[in-house]
RNA sequence: UGCCCGAUAGUAUAAGGGUAGUACAACUGAUUUUGGUUCAGUAUGUCUUGGUUCGAAUCCAGGUCGGGCAACCA
């Protein structure tokens, strides 16, 4: 018996609705606007579209809401369907709302016919002078009262060309005392003489979200239409333009947008970081970018999950960051591949180690038999990590100290015996002797180690960059923060070890390829990699309740 | 001061008149050739005041607190 697992609030409205017949099958649409990048906020809306018709086997489109060219590009539209794909979603339709403007032109005629829209040549000023305060009710444009015939000509000589920018607009005559603000008379249609991503000079003149969104939807027949909170408010006026067009009627249901603990969710935001060079490009890797993720070597089933954890319903939230981590590493986990790279080398010599070296051998992946076994050269000289040595230890360190013993994964223990260092008291190298009956897989010593590291062999090792990364922000709610989110940028996000020597199995081809470097934390191969350096990212690091001990002091 | 949303452990999210549960985070401990993984366990919660009811997180009323709404943005 499995336990059903509840409902969110939207499920249970389609569910609902199904079963009372209203509906056949449901149809939902993803509907970015192609200005900027996905982040992991519009994942999260993705996940809710198409996860909703593939559970109640609807289909959903993605269309792009491009009623402002001026903002808006055909670079975002193809970061888009990257994006939605990589997450593994496949949309019924690609549709743009500018497919429709002729059609939204049409609508506009139809309201002005039932006197419904005034043409209005008050300034923008005058306009939000117009509409009064939220608690103080509006006034009417001296233009309010056009003609029909007048305003027909002239929505037309609109479109035609005839007026500059700002000149006059469309809007929808519904009632300046409206306490709902977006009810007082909304401007559905702006001049514009700019070029389209897709119309080109086609128009002159466009339609507002208002105006498009709705209506879009009732023109591919949207079942349920799902947006974040802040279009409550628009909710009067989508239902409004619907009944008043007749068309169908689609419905639009709110749910909370998602907010991350050190992270901005902004694309205003995130375009002045790319803008700014805080970080280098859309998808640098320590953006909360879908692509910046995938860089990172984020799995879309690792953001999938998240997305599935973290819920649906209507309050404000702010979701810890660490669990999106915790999603990263589970998959991680279970997928990538082990090997061992020193970051920081400290030279370890074998004093009673003789001959040239041997092969040794060490599982891919402890969570999966299938991943198979790799060969790992072994010699008398090694490097290990120099934090994994301390000269005076404290209590319950495990690693590496004078007259100490560790063994090294998959090989040998050694006994530290000589520490050698230079003339500034900086340690070079440790003299170490091996256990030879200690010898992984056909132990014989009977010695008990606590600790166990990471190595390579010195004369094997094969040098990579390793790039490590940080929360971009110093605060956990960079959102209500105070001051300027960019003051609360962490300089430090970003460190490079440009020469890490890595044991010679990883010759990654791949960013697909996600590995363990053992002790470190999950890593994948970066676009940035040549055939003379491999580069690597780290995605996540590993749990590490030792640092948290050594902090608490 | 108008209209609209919301309020359950630290953070999220369930329970739809009948035992307040789950996950992450935290903390103990066990296991471990990764101080990883895994496993076992602990602590912490219904905004408030009334009402309805045998019984309220849930229904009703008042309050408090938080958020949104006055772009020719979406």
């Amino acid at each position: 018996m499995s336990e059903e697992k509840s409902l969110n609030f939207i499920e249970e409205i389609v569910e609902a609705d199904l079963s009372s017949g209203k509906y056949q099958s449901i149809v939902t649409r993803f509907p970015p606007e192609p200005n900027g990048y996905l982040h992991i906020g519009h994942a999260k809306s993705i996940c809710l579209n198409f996860g909703l018709a593939n559970k109640y086997g609807g289909k959903t489109n993605l269309r792009f809401d491009d009623t402002n060219p001026v903002t808006e590009d055909t670079e975002y539209v193809e970061s888009i369907k990257d994006d939605v794909r990589w997450l593994g979603f496949n949309w019924a339709e690609e549709r743009y709302a500018s497919d429709y403007f002729e059609q939204l032109f049409d609508f506009a005629i139809k309201l002005i016919e039932k006197e419904l829209a005034y043409v209005d040549d008050s300034t923008s000023e005058a306009i939000a002078q117009q509409k009064g305060t939220p608690t103080q009710a509006g006034t009417n444009s001296p233009f309010r009262d056009r003609s029909v015939a007048e305003n027909l000509e002239l929505f037309k000589a609109m479109r035609a060309g005839q007026f500059k920018d700002g000149e006059k607009v469309l809007r929808a005559k519904i009632d300046m005392a409206h306490p709902n603000m977006h009810m007082r008379d909304p401007i559905i249609y702006r001049i514009k003489h700019a070029q389209h991503h897709r119309t080109g000079d086609q128009w002159c003149i466009y339609p507002m979200y208002d105006f498009a969104h709705g209506q879009s939807d009732a023109i591919e027949n949207i079942t349920h239409s799902v947006c974040t909170l802040e279009f409550i408010p628009h909710r009067a006026l989508y239902d409004w333009f619907i009944e008043q067009l007749e068309i169908f009627p689609s419905k639009q249901y709110e749910f909370a947008r998602l907010n991350m603990t050190y992270t901005v969710m902004s694309k205003r935001k995130l375009l002045q970081l790319v803008n700014e060079q805080h970080v280098n490009g859309w998808d640098d890797p320590r953006m909360s970018t879908i692509s910046g993720m995938r860089r990172r070597g984020y799995t879309a089933e690792a953001i999938r999950e998240f997305c599935d954890r973290i819920g649906i319903a209507k309050r404000d939230n702010l979701i810890d960051v660490g669990l999106l981590e915790f999603c990263v590493r589970e998959h991680l986990n279970k997928i990538a591949v082990r090997r061992m790279v020193v970051f920081d080398p400290l030279k370890v010599v074998l004093t009673n180690y003789e001959g040239d070296g041997e092969i040794l051998w060490s599982e891919n992946n402890p969570e999966d038999q299938n991943a198979g076994n790799r060969q790992i050269p072994f010699s008398k000289e090694l490097y290990i990590e120099r934090d994994d040595f301390m000269e005076v230890a404290p209590k319950k360190y495990f690693r590496l100290a004078p007259g100490q013993m560790v063994r090294l994964k998959s090989a040998y223990i050694i006994r530290c015996d000589e520490v050698i260092k230079d003339a500034s008291g900086m340690i070079t190298e440790l003299h170490c002797t091996y256990i030879p009956e200690s010898k992984s897989g056909s132990d014989t010593s009977g010695i008990n180690v606590k600790g166990t590291l990471h190595w390579v062999s010195a004369r094997h090792a094969v040098k990579a960059e390793v790039r490590l990364y940080d929360r971009l922000f110093k605060v956990e709610d960079v959102g209500n923060a105070e001051g300027d989110f960019k003051d609360h940028i962490n300089t430090d996000s970003l460190e490079v070890i440009s020469n890490a020597y890595a044991e010679p199995a990883l010759v990654a081809d791949s960013s697909d390829n996600r590995y363990q470097f053992l002790r470190k934390g999950y890593f994948c191969l970066d676009k940035d990699s040549t055939a003379e350096k491999l580069v690597f990212n780290r995605t996540v690091t590993l749990k590490d309740t030792w640092a948290k001990e050594v902090k608490k002091g």
